[in-house]
DNA sequence: ATAGGGTTAG
């Protein structure tokens, strides 16, 4: 931070000759350089010189020691001062007000207003009043900014610019947006530059990205001289386009920044918001080239590269970017912590999650309750359940999104019964259900086949006054029903229910017309969900495979030109194992780019060769894989040894050594370590009955999650029960 | 003494 210097010479006591106005200007002014420093040595040193200098019960300079002092984060200090004056008026108040908003104690900002309105006979101004209704904002209270506002009109402020300004934001935060229009409509005479983005910033905000479009199209219209684009506006002008992915505006944006010199150095939020801009339009490249030339770095920049790569898929550069800022030495706070956690989650990477889990520990950012959850959530995803429950029962204030992961957690594994006990016992413990975790509770019902009480739950949420159950309430009971096999009444209740059908309820229905070999409901699904959701390849691929396993080659067939008409591809196989704390990647088709692919192949050829001989497997034989691959049986076979997700136990068996000794060794506590490995799309059914054999053969417990669910093999069987 | 911007767990 940028400090000022003071020196002895500059101080007034050592000026002779000046009056004593000119003396206690000048002793103003440099208070207020102190201020802008912020310079506490010397602001301190002032306060010493005007007391011996016979100013201490000076109201102008009082205020201005309020300000220094709250500027440099000493509040109490400038509430002593405020304390000592023999007489304070609207300034001392509204100082003193706005460091304690500015120090993010809004609700003493506001008890401190109180106390104004209450104790003395000074009449708040213009200033006072737009503290009042930002620190409104800042606690969420919309219904106090309505009163404040009301008080703003009875004075006459309603018009004044500063008052507009902060209406604008306290209204489009507490998502009044019509209200907020109102007062910039209202204001038109008096629109500032701050008016302008506070409308852009609001509409933004409010997610209307084209409402914000155009009130920055309207002042670029206007030309006004004094209302040019600003850092301010630019960032929220971002946050807009990013909202509508809208890549062409957001470079057009950035090209408009470029050419009026507004420079991403000029504000890490700026930088912050082009990255993200960048991010949500899938523009890595130009993402990267944005922050690569950042001189500093932000924690929030790192956490928005590293999610965005990973939600592009780009799980190694995520990784590789998440070194970086690891060795960087920029600190993490909660928010951070928890979206990066979320990353691991996403991806199962245990190891990584565990490492922030350590700094969690010594970090004071471990005791905020969001990484908690957020690591809760990570152990669930990666099937840790009971270092998930140990996190969560070490949870200070547990919250109702803590509960939510576990019963999330606990449901995703099918322990249905003990998903709906922690419901039972989060509301003893007074936490009241919201709708996510209605929505918790209703899917562990439905993935462990609990019919009855699924529908039992689904009616409590639309008895409970404060809920309503949502499109996702819904999927989740076409799911349970499409899981039954009561395809009928799920396509019923799609039908019947009052919102328009979501692109993941068709394919939920579709998936189960797939267990259950519907074809008829499939061709229906399939038509509605090509209408909607015509561009991702995911759901040509699942309607396709429906049509090949009934045998329907020439639908199949038709699906497929329609996908490759449209130039779509399969999204390509990904799958990962941890060994050695570190991530290992192999990609679909025959990765061969692992240093140890040669040993990898070897030794999956070693265990299928056991397995054929132990339990008659063979590759390619059983009924997915010939109905999938429409080729020759060698080169079937040849195909599936090359899926990722064999490549990726391959690996782990490798560096095991578990290949060799078929009833292998116990390990540390007695306790055989579970292989696990990853997948981003679903496990494909042959390597399904694979991982069975080998289970068996090796002796040992693994857990597949894939793109839907966790599978957990063991002695030839596999938990889930509705694999195909 | 003077308003304005980005990330946020289930």
């Amino acid at each position: 931070m940028h400090q000022t210097t003071m020196h002895e010479s500059s101080l007034p006591s050592n000026s002779p000759g000046q009056s004593n106005g000119a003396r206690r200007r000048m002793l103003a002014d440099l208070l207020r350089a102190s201020a802008r420093g912020p310079d506490l040595r010397g602001g301190a040193q002032l306060h010493g010189s005007l007391t011996k200098l016979g100013f201490g019960s000076d109201t102008m300079l009082g205020n201005n020691l309020i300000d220094m002092y709250a500027k440099c984060g000493k509040l109490d200090t400038a509430g002593q001062v405020f304390g000592g004056m023999p007489e304070r008026n609207v300034v001392s108040w509204t100082a003193l007000m706005v460091g304690f908003l500015q120090q993010g104690r809004a609700g003493e900002c506001l008890r401190l207003f109180g106390a104004m309105r209450r104790l003395s006979e000074v009449p708040p101004n213009e200033f006072t009043l737009s503290a009042t209704l930002k620190a409104c904002g800042v606690v969420g209270d919309t219904g106090a900014a309505v009163r404040v506002h009301g008080a703003c009109v009875r004075m006459g402020f309603e018009g004044h610019g500063v008052v507009a300004n902060s209406l604008v934001l306290v209204y489009s935060k507490g998502g009044r947006i019509g209200d907020a229009r109102q007062v910039f409509d209202g204001a038109a005479a008096f629109r500032d530059l701050v008016t302008w983005n506070a409308m852009i910033s609001g509409y933004a905000h409010a997610g209307r990205g084209r409402d914000s479009l155009l009130v920055f199209r309207e002042m670029q219209r206007r030309g006004d001289e004094d209302c040019q684009p600003d850092e301010f506006t630019f960032a929220s002008l971002l946050k807009a386009c990013s909202g509508l992915g809208a890549a062409r505006e957001g470079m057009q944006a950035h090209a408009a920044m470029v050419t009026r010199g507004v420079s991403t150095a000029s504000s890490a939020i700026l930088a912050g918001a082009l990255l993200d801009v960048y991010f949500k339009c899938r523009c890595l490249l130009a993402a990267m080239q944005v922050f690569d030339r950042l001189e500093r770095k932000n924690a929030i920049q790192w956490t928005t590269v590293i999610v965005g790569h990973a939600q592009e898929g780009q799980v190694k550069e995520a990784l590789e970017l998440f070194r970086r800022f690891w060795s960087s030495g920029v600190r993490a706070d909660g928010h951070v912590l928890s979206s990066i956690v979320g990353v691991f989650a996403d991806f199962a990477l245990v190891e990584q999650g565990r490492q922030v889990h350590c700094y969690t520990v010594k970090n004071p950012a471990g005791l905020d309750v969001s990484v908690s959850n957020s690591l809760v959530d990570m152990y669930h995803k990666c099937g840790l359940t009971d270092e998930a429950e140990q996190r969560f029962w070490e949870t200070p204030m547990r919250n109702v999104v803590s509960w939510t992961a576990m019963i999330n957690g606990l449901g995703k594994h099918g322990n249905g019964r003990e998903a709906i006990d922690m419901f039972e016992k989060m509301q003893m413990e007074g936490v009241e259900p919201d709708e996510v975790s209605y929505l918790a509770l209703l899917s562990a019902c439905s993935h462990s086949g609990l019919v009855e009480e699924c529908r039992r739950y689904f009616s409590m949420i639309r008895q409970d006054k404060r809920l309503r159950p949502r499109a996702e309430h819904y999927a989740c009971m076409v799911d349970l029903l499409g899981r039954a096999g009561e395809l009928t009444e799920a396509r019923d209740l799609v039908a019947t229910m009052p919102m328009e059908p979501t692109v993941g309820m068709w394919q939920t229905l579709l998936s189960a017309c797939r267990v259950h070999k519907d074809v008829t409901t499939a061709r229906e699904a399939g038509e509605a969900l090509l209408a909607m959701d015509g561009d991702n390849p995911a759901n040509y691929v699942m309607l396709s495979n429906i049509f090949a396993e009934a045998g329907e080659w020439r639908e199949h067939q038709q699906v497929r030109d329609a996908m490759r008409r449209r130039g779509l591809r399969k999204q390509g196989g990904c799958s990962w194992v941890e060994v050695g704390k570190e991530a290992h990647f192999f990609y679909g088709g025959g990765d061969t780019t692992h240093p140890r692919a040669t040993d990898i192949r070897r030794v999956l050829r070693d265990v299928e060769s056991r397995m054929r001989e132990q339990l008659g497997y063979s590759a390619g034989s059983s009924a997915h894989a010939v109905a999938l691959h429409d080729v020759d049986e060698e080169s079937r076979a040849e195909g599936l040894r090359a899926h990722s997700e064999r490549l990726a136990v391959g690996l782990w068996l490798l560096h095991h050594g578990e290949h060799h000794h078929g009833d292998g060794e116990e390990e540390e506590g007695g306790r055989r370590e579970v292989m696990r490995v990853y997948k981003n799309l679903r496990v494909c059914g042959d390597c399904h009955e694979f991982f069975k054999g080998l289970s068996r053969v090796v002796g040992r417990a693994m857990v597949v999650r894939d793109a839907n669910r966790f599978h957990r093999f063991q002695d030839g069987a596999c938990s889930c029960k509705d694999y195909w």
